[in-house]
DNA sequence: GCCAACGTTGGC
DNA sequence: GCCAACGTTGGC
């Protein structure tokens, strides 16, 4: 399973209002980069992802899953974006902010932190377990 | 609200 | 194919 890193900002899409959208999920349109577009077609059923207020915030506040593999966006003609469906798993017990992420020597290579304007970016395992435990999650969901 | 960093566009 | 101009993102 891999791990990636889903940004938004609260006042367009905000945590409550994926969770709100319950195990259906939630299409997560509106992606008009190359790179991220890219990430979410290499997505997989059961594939997990933070998810970032941007912001408003900056902070992870919950986990979400990929429930719908990239298909075409509608909210857009254009066939070059994708877009995958996602559904919220569970929230952080403590929101771990960028800064706590900028502070913690192991995360210093996240792509959050050295190309912070990439809105969908890849999470490695080691820095999935260290974020989770650093918002209370000692056994991810 | 500002601005640096980055990605995209389009003229040549 | 290069690169200047422009637009957007997102931290501060």
């Amino acid at each position: 399973m891999a791990f990636w890193l889903f940004k938004s900002e609260p006042d367009a899409w905000s945590w409550d209002q994926q969770v709100a959208r319950g195990p259906a999920g939630e299409e997560w349109t509106g992606v008009r980069n190359y790179q991220a577009r890219n990430h979410m077609r290499a997505m997989k059923l059961g594939d997990r992802g933070f998810f970032y207020h941007s912001n408003i915030g900056k902070q992870v506040v919950g986990i979400v899953e990929v429930c719908g593999l990239s298909a075409p966006d509608s909210t857009t003609d254009d066939p070059r974006w994708d877009c995958v469906t996602l559904r919220a798993v569970a929230p952080l017990p403590r929101p771990v902010t960028l800064e706590a992420i900028k502070a913690e020597p192991r995360l210093k290579d996240m792509v959050l932190v050295t190309n912070s304007r990439l809105s969908v970016q890849p999470v490695g395992d080691a820095d999935w377990q260290v974020i989770c435990e650093m918002g209370g999650l000692s056994t991810p969901p």
